[in-house]
DNA sequence: CCGGCCACCTGCGGGC
DNA sequence: TGCCCGCAGGTGGCCG
């Protein structure tokens, strides 16, 4: 569920919902997450509070009320859903949000990689969860391009052998660029994902920030719907299964040149690329 | 200070 | 059927 389409999807519907609604009530059905849910604090924000804003830093959602802010992340599973009251209740629900119309919103994250936590309103950028974090890759004030070309040689000097998949996915220098996503950027850009991000020229970065903000767009434009198994009301596979180039596509045709699609693995994760379009040395 | 690796979990699909 | 293995969208933290 969660690359950064997913959690803006999710953020821009949550504002419809949320905003101007108060929550009346706020259970846990179980808080050994990632990290223990600190009930207290999270229930001091939202019950009894109205929603003043919902926005996202990251793969963050932040939910702001006038006695602070609840932040909720996805892990690898999570998911939140809105629905009615009356629906039953999903295996590993651990938490339920009920607004003043009987509209839910559930937390329900079966590997509890998840993480649902509390801060003041002056905390965001200074917290240990956001203080690190690099760029925001759709900030229209940034320059992508500048900033990945700058921050990988800034590592060169410290004998970095990075690779640009590797570097990408570190969110320490941008943010919001998963898995999935990383392999389909670098498809479009024609980069091989084991090259060394210091290797790549000024004119490189430009083509694959280019890459990168296009097809984040297009899947939030698409509802945010990479995920295996998302299926729409009528069944239909969503975004995942019609427009993803390379992402889960082993031995199958590129489709740029119809080479086989090739898996490797970086840093424990599946990679994804055509060894034709993004063959190792191609410096395009 | 930095890069690399692991841990944290459950579920699912494939092979035997 | 059923068991076992490998794999799955993330990331903070620890180790060397």
């Amino acid at each position: 569920l969660p690359e950064l389409p997913e959690v803006e999807s999710l953020v821009c519907g949550a504002r419809g919902n949320l905003l101007g609604h108060r929550f009346e009530v706020v259970e846990f059905y179980r808080s050994d997450i990632r990290e223990p849910i600190p009930i207290k604090q999270v229930k001091t924000v939202l019950l009894g509070q109205t929603v003043n804003a919902v926005t996202r830093r990251g793969k963050y959602i932040l939910v702001h009320t006038a006695t602070g802010i609840v932040g909720i992340h996805l892990g690898m599973s999570g998911r939140f859903i809105c629905c009615d009251a009356a629906q039953p209740m999903a295996k590993h629900t651990h938490a339920v949000l009920t607004l003043d119309q009987g509209i839910q919103y559930r937390f329900v994250d079966p590997r509890r990689f998840g993480r649902i936590f509390a801060l003041r309103a002056d905390e965001i950028e200074s917290h240990p969860f956001f203080a690190r974090l690099g760029v925001e890759p759709l900030d229209p004030s940034v320059s992508l391009s500048e900033h990945l070309f700058v921050m990988s040689h800034k590592k060169l000097r410290s004998k970095s052998s990075r690779t640009i998949k590797q570097f990408l996915m570190d969110s320490s220098i941008v943010v919001g660029v998963g898995n999935i996503y990383a392999s389909e950027s670098l498809w479009r850009a024609k980069i091989n994902p084991a090259r060394k991000a210091s290797q790549l020229t000024r004119h490189q970065y430009v083509h694959l920030a280019r890459q990168i903000i296009d097809v984040l767009t297009e899947a939030i434009n698409a509802g945010g719907t990479s995920f295996r198994d998302y299926r729409d009301i009528d069944g239909k596979p969503g975004y995942f299964q019609q427009s993803l180039a390379v992402y889960g596509r082993e031995t199958k045709p590129c489709k740029r040149c119809t080479a086989l699609i090739r898996r490797t693995v970086q840093g424990g994760r599946s990679t994804y690329h055509c060894p034709v379009c993004q063959s190792a040395k191609s410096a395009d």
